[in-house]
DNA sequence: AAAAAGAGCAACCGCGGCATC
DNA sequence: AGATGCCGCGGTTGCTCTTTT
């Protein structure tokens, strides 16, 4: 006995939408909204359509601001990288790449970039980001372990501390890796012989991570840290592994040294905000409750100090447990 | 020039999860 | 607590256009 239908199949146009049709909906709903119902709207929109088909022609096609044509190497850098990471879940993916669709990132994904692995994969000792993908398409390795879905652990839309908005963001997602570190590990990284980091980057200039965005923390590293704040990696009851970009690690590391030499004042002035770090799960994955507790860079608290004069300054911090020490994952998305 | 094969992509389908009753 | 309805997602289909034979 399956699910009854969202619709009469029978009374509904399917297939292409004429021009017609896609001015009514877009009409319709720029001046209402869907009003949280998709399946009403076709009636009201004056439209022989099912609800469901209207949503999909909205979202993946008349919406604003939606990017057509060919994909970037940035673009497609990014695909890659986060397809090694999260496997084919592509509305995550589409979340990290402004413009682009769930649909048309998996129909490129289908179309070209999987053929650009397999290509890839096929050459021995690549350390191209389209190899660091390979394991996915691979289900019987040995070597590699997929990471269980989200939906088998955590629901995906339950309360994350570490970020302000759990459906768009990675950090929020990358929870569905509940395995311990021998198991993520190699899946992570097939083509480094061991991990990296951030010290070893800036000591040794190392190549091969050049164009490294930012690293994976295990829970162990999580934990670890949670001895000095409230950063850890339990999640509702679930270990999770968490990915961090550089100046984040710095920023999180700079917050430890000055808890560890004993300043327990309010964290609240802003060396954080989004345009140094890209995204806004920072400021809670540091406080762990989401109120204050911004770091204090002790500058002069304009929030606005340079990328860069902001690193190095805290670079200069490092503690002798810092976190830059540790070995961790490398990544590379934007 | 025509047929066949391949590529690209919009749209459909059904399932799982959440919210509400 | 269970039933129901809706949404969102990922897999798949099938149409159209292009390339190859």
């Amino acid at each position: 006995m399956g699910r009854a239908p969202c619709c009469d199949k029978t009374k509904v146009k399917r297939g292409p939408w004429s021009p017609e049709e896609d001015a009514k909906l877009r009409d319709y709903i720029e001046k209402y909204g869907n009003g949280g119902n998709w399946i009403s709207l076709p009636l009201k929109a004056g439209l022989r359509r099912c609800g469901k088909s209207c949503r999909l022609r909205w979202l993946n096609y008349l919406r604003p601001n939606i990017k057509h044509g060919d994909f970037s190497e940035e673009e497609d850098r990014i695909i890659f990288s986060l397809f090694a990471a999260i496997g084919s879940r592509w509305s995550i993916i589409a979340a990290h790449l402004p413009g682009r669709t769930d649909n048309d990132i998996k129909n490129y994904w289908n179309t070209k970039l999987r053929k650009k692995i397999m290509s890839s994969s096929s050459s021995s000792s690549s350390h191209s980001s389209a190899a660091m993908a390979t394991p996915f398409l691979n289900p019987n390795s040995h070597d590699v372990k997929r990471p269980i879905t989200p939906s088998a652990t955590i629901a995906p839309f339950s309360y994350n501390p570490y970020v302000e908005n759990s459906t768009t963001s990675l950090i929020s997602n990358i929870n569905g890796f509940e395995a311990d570190d021998q198991q993520i590990f190699p899946f992570f990284n097939p083509n480094y012989p061991h991990d990296f980091s951030l010290e070893d980057m800036s000591s040794n200039n190392n190549n091969n991570i050049s164009g490294t965005s930012g690293f994976l923390l295990n829970h162990s590293m999580c934990d670890h840290y949670s001895n000095h704040t409230n950063f850890s990696s339990d999640v509702n009851g679930k270990r999770s592994e968490i990915m961090m970009k550089q100046e984040e690690m710095m920023m999180i590391d700079h917050h430890i040294d000055q808890m560890t030499k004993g300043y327990n004042g309010d964290f609240t002035q802003g060396y954080y905000n989004n345009d140094i770090n890209g995204h806004g799960d920072l400021k809670q994955m540091i406080s762990g409750t989401g109120t204050n507790s911004n770091i204090n860079m002790g500058g002069s608290g304009s929030g606005s100090a340079s990328s860069s004069s902001f690193i190095s300054n805290l670079a200069e911090n490092k503690t002798s447990s810092s976190l830059l020490k540790h070995k961790c994952l490398p990544y590379f998305y934007s």
